[in-house]
DNA sequence: CATGAATGAGTCTTCATTCAT
DNA sequence: AATGAATGAAGACTCATTCAT
């Protein structure tokens, strides 16, 4: 029998395992002997902590979004950087995420129509630890006189609100990123910027 | 009986059928089934124009990159822009194959060791239709004086192999484009551009 | 592969083949593989038959009671036995059924309360079929002079769905052979019958 | 850690819960983790009292058959009734028993071949609880001139062998109460009875 | 004594592949 | 050529059993 690892850090060992198998064969592919042998458990004891694939899929996918939520919150946080610069890294930290090769996967199950509750809620629970981030960004634009806002809280919601609106409009993970660049010119005249385009994100 | 379709046609037709049910249900979910069903053949008949599934797969990836080369040669084809824009516009098309849902789970499936071979093959296969093209815009480059070379078969051969060095360096899919994007600027100093960047393809 | 059994014979040749192995180890101990293999068939072949186990008890389930139906029936319509008799042999071939293992664990089965649907639909498929057999009975009688009844079509649906109410009220199996027995003066006494009450199937 | 409850209660504990889960699953869907929620104790204790789901269905046996034999003798303890009265009484014991769900289940477990050894166990240790009833009935049918035996003791065991031996022959739990009640007229011709025969237990 | 996390053999089910028709 | 019934290897999931705490 296993050394009784620490209750609480199995679940996240099987979840980190999960993710580089999932990244290695896909989410498909992958079989749940693959994440276990993996993660150095019995195929049993899975099940143990997740009631089907499927849910440690969905524990996957959260983790990520936590991940990208705390990633972008922690670049953001580096003072520095003007609004516009921080409103650039906050698009690249979303894009990064579309673009692992798990993410994409994770993006592309969501957008099945059977999956849309739980997409609407994962969407939810990310525009939900943005809006702070981004009304920061705003004040913070305020305060430097390039952005021109009434209400920040209501701006932050109403810019992650459309940024979610053309996601969910993109037909897949393929054009998620090319979605969220091209809308980035809509975001900052939003918030009533009247300056030049910065340079997009590229590397997308 | 099936009403005897034309004999070579048969084969398109799976090809076209798997493409659809790729792109609906990815690659490793899609059962034999799903595709003979979806060209309206019995089982059975798969099996006499492929050895196997991993066959039909290797099929749809080359007639998806004689698409991507087709429609390439197509946009060259018209004459009007000069030789940087048409560079742009190979990228560009080389890019929108990356990004269709099946073209990025056929490149994550090639990007796997145990199919490199597959992988060099069809890139083989990419660059030897390209090399006339790509000759064909350095000959146009040189002729309007942006361009310096000496060898205009050589530097095409020269600059998709590069190219394609980027690719198979990148972990997968997901940086693909990005990788191609951010070769550009080494493409143009290679065949001795000297004026400003041109605005990247910045969709992808 | 297999000679490629007539297509509808396999079927059957399954349902058989489960009802031996059912009635050996039990309907949830049977495993599909056991059931196969007293079959001749591969575990995979099953599947062309039937969706699921759940499935294949159902069908056994049917032909169980078409069995018991048609036994009824043949017993029945051999002319000479009075009508009291007549009714004693329909009894006795409900218990028969009743009381196979097989038969047991199926009524055990559909007892419980996710089952009742088929349950209900089993019985009214049973009642169906047994209506003009009783009332048949039912008509002899009333030549006899042993029955008054007026409507014999009503009085048999009325009887059957008695003897249903009271098996459904029964607690499961093993009550239901004796709560039919007890049943039987009360179908008597509906039948307008004045005589001694006859040898009960003692049998069970 | 559960309270603790007296050490020894706590067997008498499972086997009660499991037989409330049996009746109600089954035996064979009856899991130990059923079983030890219902008792309310941990599932690894379930092994401090039973080596295996195996052996606890052989005390559940065992308790049962104990349950029988206490029963019959308190009934049969009463005063009063005379001899054939307590046969009824005795049989009738003998197939409640067999009939509750989980009874029957026993008996078909222990029908099965590869069991015949632990079912000719039960069964002895019956019998031999049963004689002295059975002799004790006897002796007292010889006072009331209603049997004429010489050796009640002998005439006892040779009337429950016989029955064992028709419920060994008999194909499983359904046949076992109807053979118990045909071979009443043998247990009562056996003892030398020449009156009318009794009312049969007609509830089974 | 008691616990419950861990294990892995075994079950149901799917699906790529074969082959008699 | 075309068909689709048959096959069996492989995957998700269950549960009796063990053992470190």
């Amino acid at each position: 029998m296993a050394p009784r690892t620490n209750p609480d850090a199995r679940r996240g060992q099987l979840i980190e395992a999960a993710k580089k198998v999932f990244a290695q064969k896909g989410v498909v592919a992958a079989t749940v002997s693959d994440i276990t042998e993996a993660a150095g458990t019995a195929k049993g004891t899975f099940y143990l902590y997740f009631p089907s694939k499927e849910h440690l899929i969905d524990a996957v996918a959260e983790q990520m979004t936590t991940e990208m939520v705390d990633a972008a919150e922690k670049a953001l946080s580096v003072t520095g950087p003007g609004p516009i610069e921080r409103l650039v890294m906050l698009l690249e930290a979303m894009i990064d995420l579309a673009e692992t090769p798990t993410g994409r996967e994770m993006i592309e199950r969501y957008h099945k129509p059977e999956n849309r509750a739980i997409h609407d809620r994962m969407a939810g629970q990310i525009i939900a630890r943005l809006v702070p981030i981004v009304r920061d960004i705003i004040e913070q634009g305020i305060a430097e006189k390039v952005f021109t806002v009434a209400d920040p809280d209501l701006a932050a919601l109403f810019v992650l609100g459309g940024l979610h609106a053309l996601e969910l409009a993109s037909g897949g993970p393929s054009s998620t990123p090319s979605a969220l660049t091209r809308a980035f010119p809509f975001v900052l005249r939003t918030l009533g910027y009247t300056g030049d385009l910065p340079r997009l994100p590229t590397k997308a």
